[in-house]
DNA sequence: ATTTAGCACTCCTCCAAGGTGAGTGCCAGC
DNA sequence: GCTGGCACTCACCTTGGAGGAGTGCTAAAT
């Protein structure tokens, strides 16, 4: 009996209905309680007797907006009404002006990129008392600064590069022959007069062009020098990863203390890969995405919503950050939070902001 | 009424009450469950009848060394009476062979010092199905194979230093003055030629002994070079570190399914200082080292036991690994394999069987 | 046609009572 | 010093009823 609802089904629905459904889930947000139709009859500015919303609920039961736990507790938003509620109804609160200072003092602390994501993740869960995370910034939309090889053991090559200016990668990799240290560094000058300044993702195809196509115009320590550059760029070389901090504070929620939940979570946590998968997709929306329950299609989720935002460093997005928390949460303070927090982390990632290398 | 007990206290039980302690141990640590006079009986070897096993355990009882959570339950180890078992009543299993092929294979997959000790980790985790730790190798017991210095930008330079052959770390430190990529190179040369193998404690004894003394028998570049060098070895730059895996096994635990136990376990993990002294502690003695329940004085710990073993490169103790679980653990299985764990760690990790730099 | 009051009903939650069983402590006899 | 017997304790489970919150339905009011 229950109708099958998309999100854009306002038209459904009276101006009334949408008021109550919208008290509802603020009244449910803060308390966490089934909210009954007395309750919601004091608390919505309409004055209807709780009969009337009876109706009324009974109606958005029927479209699965909400739905009674047992005969005799109240009502509970759904996903679906969670996400009607976010998508139109919500009205967002603007960045608390101490949360704002706390955010731009922290992110500038440090020049050192790492520093600044792992802040920005323990900002995130510290001041929203959920969890917090940020992707590392994607190696491919990055610039090359500067390449540097350094030799380890006869075929053992230590390469280092620093991306976007604050970034220090380093990586072994292992030569068909043995390199003198001059060689090295004839072989590093080459591909920083090339490639600096370049994406390492153009660098990596245009590695693998030179290698198809003009090897006979090229030297032989050119050819090394391209050759070592495909194995330092190598594409697996890329373990994306992210900072997650404040796991803890999800502990503390009634929703996540059954614990077989909290089990999945936490190894969904540690294993990455589904997290990561998950992040990525909202790398391709601009702006604030949100996931609601079961919406993320990760079992380990289903009880969490996950509130991001991709970051950018010269408007080229570079990574996402957000917030993972149960689905009953503050939306209207989460949201604007984090898409703040973005924006801040992306200028202070800015190498445009520093001197140049 | 309950006399206080230390652990050297054999000579107060007789043959029969340590072999009744001993099985009433083992009986516990595969059920889980308090053990009764009528199953102690049946358990052990001795042909006694329940109400002469009472007796003992009353005596037991009194030393401190069982307990029991209430009138008609059976009996429970306590902290002394675990320590007991541990130091004198324990008979340790060899490691199983299908356990020790998969230590020594997958310690030596890869000959990053990183990957290795990740590849522990997870090994004490999976194979114990409890949380497995290891420390980063000590930064100071380290020897310092190479050193290199990069320009950033004006005063900002890359310092980058290869320890023990595997190792690979890097800072940036801001200089006093600009640097060309000359004068760096100039002095990383100097560096290398007197610091090269020397202990990183060593470096920085003989650096700060150098800017205290000799400034006037040296060069500016030598003076330079030095400089650097203490703010590439600075101190406070060495955060200790570990890697710890498998948390999410802890959370199967009946005795850490109380949700507050459990979050202020996982909280002392992300704010790792307590656990790192802890582990620091165990880095003192050589071999295993077992903290029992509150033995380890960490509140977050009271109802775990730390299974940990130094582990060392060339002869030299530079870090621990070890196993968390519940204070009910094998401990029989679990001391063997962490010692044998390190044991292999450190042989994997030793720079003497490869070709040196 | 919509809103409201009234009422019977459902079902969760809390509490107390009673039965069951495991295990104990103690005592008397071997 | 060991053992069997016995009364006792206490956690655990089930049952059953009281209380309360909230619902759906119906009929009357607006």
């Amino acid at each position: 009996m229950v109708a099958e609802v998309g999100v854009g089904n306002t038209q459904f629905l009276n101006e009334r209905s949408l008021q109550l459904l919208k008290t509802l889930v603020e009244r449910y947000i803060s308390d966490g309680q089934p909210v009954g139709s007395r309750a919601l009859s004091k608390d919505s500015d309409l004055k209807l007797s709780p009969a009337t919303i009876r109706n009324v609920m009974a109606d958005l039961e029927d479209l699965g907006l909400i739905h009674s736990p047992h005969t005799s507790a109240g009502r509970v938003p759904t996903v679906t009404g969670y996400r009607l509620f976010v998508d139109t109804l919500l009205t967002v609160k603007p960045v608390e002006s101490k949360d704002l200072s706390l955010l731009q003092q922290r992110l500038t602390v440090s020049d050192d990129s790492n520093d600044m994501i792992g802040a920005a993740s323990r900002l995130l869960s510290e001041l929203t008392q959920m969890a917090g995370v940020v992707t590392l910034p994607k190696r491919d939309l990055v610039c090359l600064r500067h390449i540097e090889f350094l030799s380890l053991s006869h075929t053992r090559v230590l390469v280092i590069f620093v991306t976007n200016e604050h970034e220090v990668h380093n990586k072994i990799i292992h030569t068909s022959k043995v390199f003198s240290a001059a060689e090295l560094q004839q072989a590093a000058n080459y591909l920083n007069t090339i490639y600096s300044g370049r994406s390492l993702d153009t660098v990596r195809k245009a590695v693998l062009k030179e290698l198809q196509e003009d090897q006979e115009r090229m030297s032989q320590g050119m050819l090394d020098a391209v050759r070592m550059a495909q194995l330092a760029f190598d594409h697996n070389n890329e373990k994306d990863d992210y900072v997650l901090t404040g796991e803890t504070n999800l502990m503390g929620f009634s929703e996540l203390s059954d614990m077989d939940r909290l089990k999945n979570l936490f190894e969904a946590f540690s294993q990455k890969q589904g997290v990561i998968h998950l992040l990525d997709q909202c790398m391709q929306a601009q702006g604030v995405q949100i996931f609601i329950g079961e919406e993320s299609g990760y079992r380990a989720f289903d009880h969490c919503s996950l509130v991001t935002s991709s970051y950018s460093v010269s408007d080229e997005v570079v990574g996402v950050l957000g917030v993972i928390g149960p689905t009953r949460m503050a939306y209207e303070k989460i949201i604007p939070f984090v898409d703040m927090t973005a924006k801040l982390l992306g200028a202070a990632l800015n190498p445009k902001s520093k001197t140049p290398l």
